[in-house]
DNA sequence: TTCGTATCGTGTAAACTATACACCTTTGTA
DNA sequence: TACAAAGGTGTATAGTTTACACGATACGAA
């Protein structure tokens, strides 16, 4: 049994009256919030990666993470590093999960929280002005700092099975897209070929594509038209949403 | 900018040789694991709970949790309060979400790991003496200590929606139980009705009942068939499983 | 012992969904 | 002008899900 556990408070009988002293019996520990950042760029996955500044991870790459600060919701710290390192505010992100092995960081024990950010290189990429800081193919990282391709890995699974219940992929997507695009995408996160025709015929009965009108224009063959992502639409009925099926 | 933000690390230039005195600049919080521990019994979803030995909260009620050691994984920290609080080891149990908010506590920042746990109500409640900790309807929990209802909410909707990708819900049940307590079970997690031919025509297509040979004998009517869950098959085939579907 | 009640156990037809598959069109380039 | 590359579209088949009904069995009550 733990030497801080909650019985301890029990045994005193009466209620606590004051949870300020209580609290701060408590121990504490160090908290981060790690982003695996993914973008997607000339038909494959990639991410957004740090060089290490720990002298025992040299030459390692590591994703983009920070404290927490003492008044801050782990979102906001996610939303702050993203937007402390790639300038964007309307990104894409969600919680994954917590990695916690007591060893993870070698300077002591540090908790840190994944986050899944998805967004578009073209439309970030002029305001990274940190040249630590570089997009890596995802299929060919082999190693990270810390725990980060562990890290990685449970992100990347997690953006496979979320990828197939809702549309995310669009905020990998610049804002007007071709369904070829659309399929390259789900193609690349999920390792698998589809057929073109059924392909679009399920975003078609999904009836969340706008048609722009528009057409590519910097094809070498024969242009396909323009779609946009109906957020708003999806935003109504994403509640009763029950999943896509590939 | 944060004030403890990556950024000021990278200003020294050169590697860090000392991550130790790194981390120890880092800000620290306070951090809690807290359950959600479901059962399942007279055809209902129940949730254990404990009586808030908080003034402010009192005949509240609230998740059982606890601290997680400086050395411990969250993992270990959940196991570990569901053995002090029921007794028992193998409970199956799942980290749902990271709870936040600064101000979610009222003796100040604490950071909190909610944790899903399914147990069998009938295994378990010898073990249980605490009398401050009972088994209450899931559907009649209206408020809760701290943020907990949330926490609850939130711990339910993940097991709505794990039921149907994962035969999770054998861990509520007996180790033999007939069909209708597992229709039963999902029709009580789920909210809905089922057709009974179908419902057990999917689980015999998923072949991963064992017919015992024995039959109900506390039933006032015709017994059902008992079945056991086959555990050791599903492991088998769970990395290469794609959901129910109901 | 018999009857009523509750549940058990089973199969099939119809609706729906997913899959496999091919041809002509359009654009750009050589 | 013809070749290369992808665009855009429809249909038939297989597979899956759904809806639905009836005889059998056990218990309990009269």
């Amino acid at each position: 049994m733990s030497k801080i556990s909650y019985s301890i408070k029990k045994k005193e009988g009466a209620l606590i009256k004051d949870p300020v002293s209580l609290v701060k019996s408590y121990p504490k520990m160090h908290v981060t919030a790690d982003c695996a950042i993914f973008g997607f760029d000339e038909n494959e996955l990639k991410v957004l990666l740090i060089r290490s500044d720990l002298a025992i991870y040299q030459d390692l790459w590591s994703l983009l993470g920070d404290n927490i600060a003492d008044d801050e919701d782990l979102d906001a710290a996610a939303y702050r590093i993203l937007r402390e390192r790639t300038g964007m505010n309307d990104v894409y992100l969600e919680q994954v999960k917590v990695f916690s092995k007591p060893d993870r960081h070698p300077g002591g024990r540090v908790l840190t929280v994944a986050y899944c950010t998805l967004l578009n290189t073209r439309h970030h990429e002029l305001m990274i002005h940190d040249n630590e800081i570089h997009w890596h193919k995802f299929s060919s990282i082999e190693e990270l700092a810390f725990d980060h391709k562990e890290i990685l890995d449970s992100c990347y699974q997690w953006l496979q099975k979320r990828i197939q219940e809702h549309p995310l992929g669009f905020n990998l997507l610049p804002e007007k897209f071709s369904l070829r695009e659309l399929q390259n995408l789900y193609e690349a996160i999920l390792g698998i070929r589809m057929d073109r025709r059924n392909f679009r015929k399920k975003f078609a009965s999904m009836k969340l594509l706008i048609d722009t009108g528009e057409l590519e224009d910097d094809v070498p063959h024969r242009p396909g038209k323009l779609y946009k992502f109906n957020f708003e639409k999806y935003e109504k009925q994403k509640n009763s949403w029950t999943g896509i099926d590939f």
